[in-house]
DNA sequence: CAGCTGACGGAAATCGATTACCGTGATGCA
DNA sequence: TGCATCACGGTAATCGATTTCCGTCAGCTG
């Protein structure tokens, strides 16, 4: 069915060398020969065969890439940003889910492997289970790995500033007029919730003195409707109400709007993270957003320049983030 | 650095050929050579080479699919659900995204292609400039479309019934005691939106004599609140607006509750797609859950019986959706 | 004019598996 | 016993490119 090398090579009267270098463009070849080659390739319909040369080549052009989930929007989005910068590189994505489970993660690892990916992306699913595997996969091929942060590992990461990203916050509600805060996170099981929290702790004793009270639930609405209640049943209000993330922020304003509270009069609401549903919120969630898109590009810089043989390159890179002010908090 | 199927047969004293066959179980191989195969794997940490395999097997165990986006939720659960059923049968999905652009589109199948997928999977990007790509694809490999539907294709369709989810909800809000109807959707610019406009005409007329008004414009928040606007500023009222997805149901819901109105009490809003957000918005919101899991365990399904050679399979499948519940509906 | 260099073409090796084909010894059956 | 069949092992071809290695020829130098 398909013509191969050989068949162009014939039609054009030249050999496959010839064809191959033509095609491919890495040496010379004289511009007569050049011209059969692409005529005779066009005539034919020739696909090239990219299993075929990814085994003698030994380059795929095709990055593995391996998140807990994909209708996490967060991650859709790393996904989809990677995915445009690769395409821009003539590379494909080779895409695995771990669904958080550290087993089905190494198999995944194991599996890009053996499909011999150039270089491997990963959102690690554990803290500590999923160091075993991106340990291995690092010793194959360049890997970064994305957001989580694990111990000791010998591979790139790219991540999020989150300390930068409090202190924006904080900063923010303070010049809104904020005299007390408060933070409703999660226990801290991943390097995220640790350090949005120590920051809190770090940059509300430096900007304003002892902070205010800190209740650690998990990411989810109902614990942000709890922590909320339960601020409202204490003794004061806080002035501001910093959040470990959106989900939290959305279930603190259903709890303090049911309650008449008014959001931002009585008290500033902020979420971190700007998912899509941050600015549908009543009030607007002013929010700190993710950096994805340049995320996305720091992580493929980080690849090709291990791809093309750079001696040293940066191995860890923190992205600052870009606080979104809407209506949750006061604007001056 | 790596050791090759030809270091393991050396190591277990037999032939290469006896080394893949033990390896791969293909033909009968004596348990006492399987077993020294085996150990000369693990004590070489033999690591296959798919690439080879793919070369000479003809088959990559590697399915391509192309989406407009991996942000939009719901596509991001399609591409999820069908990653995981792919994981099943041991295959990898190799993803690509169009940005809705049909060249764009037509590149990453090419792309696709030229890497020797087993098979495609698209959900095109465009009804008519996405069908030349399709038809191209379809020429190849065994090929599904999602979600939209192409003229005159030959390949599979997997897709949801759209008909029969308007006709639930419209069963549902007749039985919640509503006498009056309307219905607020996107101008027809694909086939799902013509299908359930056309839908909504034919089972409105068919339950409820004469419809209601018919308002169009686009899957946007900020029609669904222009559209409520428009229906509350009008004569009166209808006791149920019907909308074409969620979002417009969003803003509906927003406009109506801004201006007093009472949902369900005086009218009760519906959804369609069961986005994340309708279950988080005041009321909840009724809709009608896609069913993405049953419709990629119907693609992958297609896919590999037509894999296995199936003589005739089928063709054409529409899921019929599952209608949500919640409180933005009369509750009887 | 001898000798060197550089540009380019071609033959053949190569990547690492699968598999077609053949050979051999054991077994079943009449 | 004679012969067909079966189970299994090995040799070598094969998939379709890239790349190494070498040869040729033109042009340049001194």
């Amino acid at each position: 069915m398909g013509a191969t090398i050989h068949d162009v090579a014939a039609r054009a009267g030249v050999s496959v060398a010839t064809a191959s270098r033509s095609l491919s463009g890495k040496r010379g070849v004289r511009p007569e020969n050049h011209e059969r080659v692409l005529a005779a390739a066009r005539e034919l319909n020739y696909e090239p065969n990219a299993v075929a040369a990814a085994l003698r080549s030994r380059t795929t052009h095709t990055i593995g890439m391996v998140v807990p989930r994909i209708s996490n929007p967060f991650f859709a989005t790393m996904v989809e940003a990677i995915e445009q910068q690769l395409q821009e590189g003539q590379r494909s994505l080779l895409l695995g889910t771990s669904h958080y489970d550290p087993d089905v993660e190494l198999r995944q690892i194991q599996a890009l492997l053996d499909r011999r990916v150039d270089a491997l992306i990963t959102i690690p699913c554990h803290r500590e289970r999923s160091a075993s595997a991106t340990q291995l996969a690092s010793t194959r091929v360049p890997t970064v790995q994305l957001d989580l942060r694990l111990e000791g590992n010998v591979s790139g990461w790219v991540g999020v500033d989150n300390d930068a990203g409090i202190v924006q916050v904080i900063e923010h509600v303070l010049a809104g007029g904020a005299r007390s805060l408060a933070f409703v996170g999660a226990s801290p099981s991943d390097s995220s919730s640790q350090e949005r929290l120590d920051s809190y702790r770090r940059a509300a004793t430096r900007l304003d003195g002892p902070h205010g009270p800190v209740l650690l639930g998990d990411f989810t609405i109902e614990w942000g409707q709890e922590a909320a209640t339960r601020l409202l049943d204490g003794d004061d209000l806080p002035d501001a109400i910093v959040c470990g993330n959106d989900t939290i922020a959305l279930g603190v304003l259903r709890a303090l709007t049911r309650r008449g509270v008014r959001v931002p009069d009585d008290v500033q609401v902020t979420g971190f993270d700007d998912i899509a549903y941050a600015e549908l919120a009543e009030p607007p969630l002013t929010t700190i957003r993710q950096p994805q898109r340049h995320m996305a590009a720091e992580v493929v810089r980080m690849l090709t320049d291990q791809l093309s043989g750079a001696t040293e390159s940066t191995r860890r890179v923190a992205v600052v983030p870009e606080l979104i002010v809407r209506a949750s908090t006061a604007s001056e």
